[in-house]
DNA sequence: AGACTGTGGACTGTATGCAGAATTGACGCA
DNA sequence: TGCGTCAATTCTGCATACAGTCCACAGTCT
């Protein structure tokens, strides 16, 4: 047998490969299901029909319903199951001010100490995504924007904030989505984040913290009516 | 029969009955027993052991821990279980970072919004806290401290707010519980909270915000050889 | 007719059982 | 003595089984 077979193939990265269990599966698979509408919001959960959608036992899923409710993206009933949580105008007020002051957080930390590379990184999401604009290809738009965010996010370099915020955006992704349809929306979106990208250019942390705030402001009129 | 005992009896309110699920109260249990510190940081949970321990079966308890890792106070390991998070000084210098967004945020909107009564509450749970470090009980100062800091939270109104920050101060609990041993650093956060009461009574937003961010930031080297 | 009560089915909450991965410790070897 | 290997044991991950709760519908009584 040749010695080939005990390097590794071409294509794979040095990363210790995932360890998935069911449950950390399932549960990605139902934070996609509320955010694609499969799982209504208000919806309740009949965990013997999803586990038999899924393939999988109630046990791992029920474990995943656990882990899912602590982020808040549904509701666990005692005696009566878990629910799709559902927002009201109110609710999304409040998630976008908390997501405003951790972006903000972000944003000054980010600027301080992204190295170069890093910010060069965040302007090649964001020049894709102005393709994806030009291209009116919203679905791709809207991935490049959350990565946008979220490698901000990264580069603050602050895990604790980094995980809050996601539990956060997992929460909006769906009223976001729903949210940028119109087109006149869409382009001022667009707008805010060419001037939020040349903040990050130019690493000014105080000026890039006003503009995500206007932008998150600008969000909440955004999905008004998605509601 | 007497009519009498259709009635409720004399200490029974007319709140709905709380009805906990098996999974819930394990929750609390378990966060308890990572704050006083029977299970030690670092530790790994045994399931069966820690089952048998608090009297329920494996199912019920790994749906808890479930729930307490989104909650960040335990992680889970694929194939090896679950250990209670060992926290470095940068990650709770993280985490208190976080914090202290989130409570300056709540300081604002609280003194806008707080009503008198509420106002007052407050300051008598301040008042009692002072009591307390007069006798210098160590244990319901500290509970007190933090009802101090959950009844801001309550006030600004904001859910989703409130829910960040009860994860972040459960995580933080434990260690802060340890930091306030030496008496000159007791002082110190005493006095600090004696300018918030003040700023709160005199509804001044921004002051409040100052000093709280005075009183996270002391917090860090009051804690800092507890690791 | 309307309201209340009892019963059956469906679904959740909890316990237990089983298979496979991980750890430990002994043993052999250098 | 130190290190690597391998087997036994322990423990996790998942599935299944059982028990209790909720809900809807039908029957009964006023």
């Amino acid at each position: 047998m040749s010695s080939d077979h005990l390097v590794a193939p071409a294509d794979a990265t040095n990363l210790p490969i995932a360890r998935l269990t069911l449950h950390e599966q399932i549960v990605t698979r139902l934070r996609d299901m509320v955010t694609d509408g499969s799982l209504p919001s208000g919806q309740r959960i009949n965990e013997v029909a999803v586990g038999e959608q899924l393939g999988v036992s109630r046990t791992p899923l029920r474990e995943a319903l656990k882990t899912l409710a602590g982020e808040g993206l549904i509701e666990l009933v005692p005696g009566r199951g878990t629910v799709v949580r559902k927002f009201t105008l109110q609710g999304v007020a409040d998630a976008l001010e908390v997501l405003k002051a951790l972006e903000q957080l972000a944003a000054h930390r980010a600027c301080a100490k992204a190295t170069d590379a890093e910010i060069e990184m965040v302007l090649n999401l964001h020049r894709r995504m102005m393709d994806c604009y030009a291209a009116r290809d919203r679905l791709s738009y809207f991935k490049l924007n959350q990565a946008i965010h979220s490698a901000i996010l990264e580069i603050a370099g602050n895990p604790t904030l980094a995980r809050m915020h996601q539990m956060l955006q997992a929460q909006m992704k769906r009223i976001r989505f729903i949210g940028n349809e119109r087109a006149e929306k869409w382009a001022g979106a667009v707008a805010e984040h060419e001037a939020m990208a040349a903040a990050l250019a130019a690493r000014d942390g105080a000026a890039l913290a006003v503009l995500l705030g206007q932008h998150l402001d600008n969000t909440l009129e955004r999905v008004r009516d998605a509601l």
